[in-house]
DNA sequence: GACTATTTATAAGA
DNA sequence: TTCTTATAAATAGTC
């Protein structure tokens, strides 16, 4: 929402990151006020500065939403099995979507033709595919990436399950996944490191 | 944002709310994560639905943010009285502005013409008045209807610096105040009730 | 859960 | 900082 379209990377100019720092600490802001009238919801936000100043906003106050978080009882196990059964769930969405994208894939019909081990379609040699060929073959490879990262998270929250340690009693708690809905046919994603949300997830669960 | 614009009121019909309620968390807890990566702040988010369900969302995670908070000194008087002196700086301009208006408006000159004590200028009738004149009236009334609005704001926080009692570790909270760039030209608003930003104050601090 | 017409938030620029 | 403005993004109403 501006000029220009940005990513969601860290601002690296410390005043451009101070005045998007304000700007958007206020839309928070006023983003979890209306939230909180027109839903009759509680709602508490609490965002430290990088020079470490607190900022907040609770309704009906902050130090009732904490309290109330707090006093919770705590239902770990309940809801992070909730949560491995949607991941669960996605994963084999994904994992239908890679095989239908498989299926389409020109590749694989080589590969039954050739007879024998040969290469798995996503060791095949590009060089000689013609631009949709290589979409397609980007697009399959794409899915699959997805399955992956996927079935990493899934495989990382299991082993959280059982290795579980922390005094969270605050559960419910998912950093927002990015890119939910990212272009399928963005060629760059194949390349990229492991997603952000990702990472924390580690750390998180 | 959206195919009309809605009031920040409480919405009464349940399952219109709770429509509400799951977009905007999500686009809440999206904004924060936001915030987050692009500022490296951190970030922390609850929210109860009415049926006392949980959701929250946290950078570096929920559980870390609410630690910090709680483990914060507390800077009561400090924090406390930059509001006050905030508020009072408001007033302030509200007065001037107030003050503007009043230089402006022509009942004024009419007292000071007619001599004795008279009727104060927002007493006037306003039954053999213009539409330009009454528009000058409604503005210098809705002046004065702020100024009176945050000076009753400044005596209560001023008060309850003197009576404050309860446990609040959290300190910067500021329940956002809509309207603060309301139309000057609203006449709707001379009969308005207390703003809802006003009514929380009281009960928050 | 999708779809879009609109409103709202905000990135740049002054 | 604070204002302006072009543009991106969120979302209210609708199916």
């Amino acid at each position: 929402m501006g000029r220009a379209k940005i990513e969601i990377k860290k601002i690296e100019n410390r005043s451009a990151r101070q005045v998007c720092f304000s700007k958007r600490r206020m839309g928070l802001i006023k983003k979890a006020s209306e939230l909180s009238i027109l839903c009759g919801s509680e709602v508490g936000i609490i965002v430290f500065s990088q020079a470490g100043k607190a900022f907040s906003f609770g309704h009906p106050c902050i130090d009732y939403v904490i309290d109330k978080t707090l006093k919770r009882p705590v239902q770990i196990n309940c809801e992070k099995i909730e949560k491995i059964r949607q991941l669960e769930k996605q994963y084999n969405e994904l994992l239908q979507e890679l095989e239908n994208e498989t299926e389409k894939h020109t590749i694989l019909q080589r590969e039954f033709a050739g007879g024998g081990r040969g290469l798995q379609w996503w060791e095949e040699d590009v060089s000689g595919m013609g631009i949709e060929e290589l979409k397609q073959h980007a697009e399959s490879l794409e899915a699959m990436y997805r399955v992956v990262i996927e079935r990493a998270k899934f495989l990382q929250i299991q082993a959280s399950l059982v290795s579980y340690q922390l005094p969270s009693h605050f559960l419910g708690d998912h950093n927002f996944q990015h890119e939910k809905t990212h272009e399928k046919h963005q060629l760059s994603l194949l390349v990229a490191p492991i997603p952000d949300d990702l990472c924390e997830k580690s750390k998180e669960l």
